[in-house]
DNA sequence: TCTATCATGTAAAGGGTTACATGATTCT
DNA sequence: AGAATCATGTAACCCTTTACATGATAGA
């Protein structure tokens, strides 16, 4: 009977996110995309809020006291058992090769939440995918890159260059974190496999 | 009479970049978005062609040929003296701390076309500019940093810790392309002032 | 002629931005 | 009590996404 629950927004992931850190008001949640570098989201009580009302109407988040209910006063909102499955789920999604082209923001903000409430070799096997997807996007560009590469301004082909760079320090990076994820948790074996 | 421009789109921007470069139909423009790594824009018609339509109705662009005007035919568009002129102001514009912390892929999409249509000491100001304003955005994620490391998870500190050291690359790319620039255009003197 | 592709467009739905409204609390 | 701030919400507007419609062209 539930209304399909369409896809879910990157703002809402966040606020899941952060819910599952912590209960907190959605005065809260604007206060920190406002004050902190929390990867840019947005402040405005126009997106936050209808956001929170959509988790809560899905049945993910809902008020954490006993419902005070008075008008316009403060609301903690927590996750429920549906919305930690939920957001759970949505760790645990593979990178995908979409996601590497046109939204590596939403992957790196999983990444950030993914020690929070998964088993740790879960983060392990998300870097190595990455990379591998970063590794065949790269060589997508370079092979654009060495044939439009003329036809380019200097301009242009600086900031190609400069694209192409982030993503090789990005390989680097997840070869590293890779290793530092495996040597501070799980010393090791006991990687057990997750269903 | 006109109406107010409003604000234009980056989308928009993008294709008067391209439109610079060379009159084309608004076919031609998602072919470039769909199948080249050109930054990843919409090459979604109902993107496409009611961007083209603002650009058009603002007096911006307008159809190459004389109006064939027959319906449903390939239409090719071009720059009109006053988008040349809203297009040149755009690139013009120095970047803004905003714009650093919130719309990086917008300073990017300006430097690429920069070299378009604009005087050569232009992208070596933006150059300069632009990493100033990273390098004091780098000094405050660093100090909000060492005051919040301990309450972010692992995988959280990754990402933070991945975010400035792009920042520092950049700064550095920065640097070094504000010499290839000085290097390879005017190697000497005739810097014109721009009006 | 039939079909696939080229080429432009529209309609519905949804989320974000901006601006405003309004109730509660706290401090002076 | 008055003012500033806390806290939630709404309304209008705009752009994008998705899906569909439709006309022209080229090749089998």
């Amino acid at each position: 009977m539930s209304k399909a629950p369409r896809h879910a927004t990157t703002l809402e992931f966040a606020l899941l996110g952060l819910l599952d850190q912590q209960p907190q008001s959605g005065y809260d949640l604007r206060r920190i995309f406002a004050t902190t570098p929390f990867t840019h989201y947005s402040d405005s009580p126009g997106a936050v809020y209808p956001a929170l009302r959509r988790l809560e109407s899905r049945g993910w988040v809902a008020p954490l006291a006993r419902a005070p209910m008075s008008a316009r006063r403060r609301r903690a909102l927590r996750l429920t058992a549906v919305g930690s499955r939920g957001f759970r789920a949505w760790l645990m999604q593979p990178p995908t090769r979409d996601a590497v082209v046109h939204d590596m923001e939403r992957l790196y903000l999983r990444f950030a939440f993914m020690s929070q409430a998964v088993p740790p070799a879960v983060p392990r096997r998300y870097l190595a995918a990455l990379r591998e997807l970063l590794e065949a996007h790269l060589e997508g560009l370079e092979r654009y890159y060495a044939q439009a590469k003329r036809a380019m301004p200097p301009t242009g082909r600086l900031v190609f260059e400069h694209g192409m760079e982030e993503i090789r320090q990005t390989v680097a990076w997840c070869a590293r974190s890779g290793q530092a994820l495996a040597g501070s948790r799980s010393g090791r074996g006991k990687e057990g496999g997750v269903s």
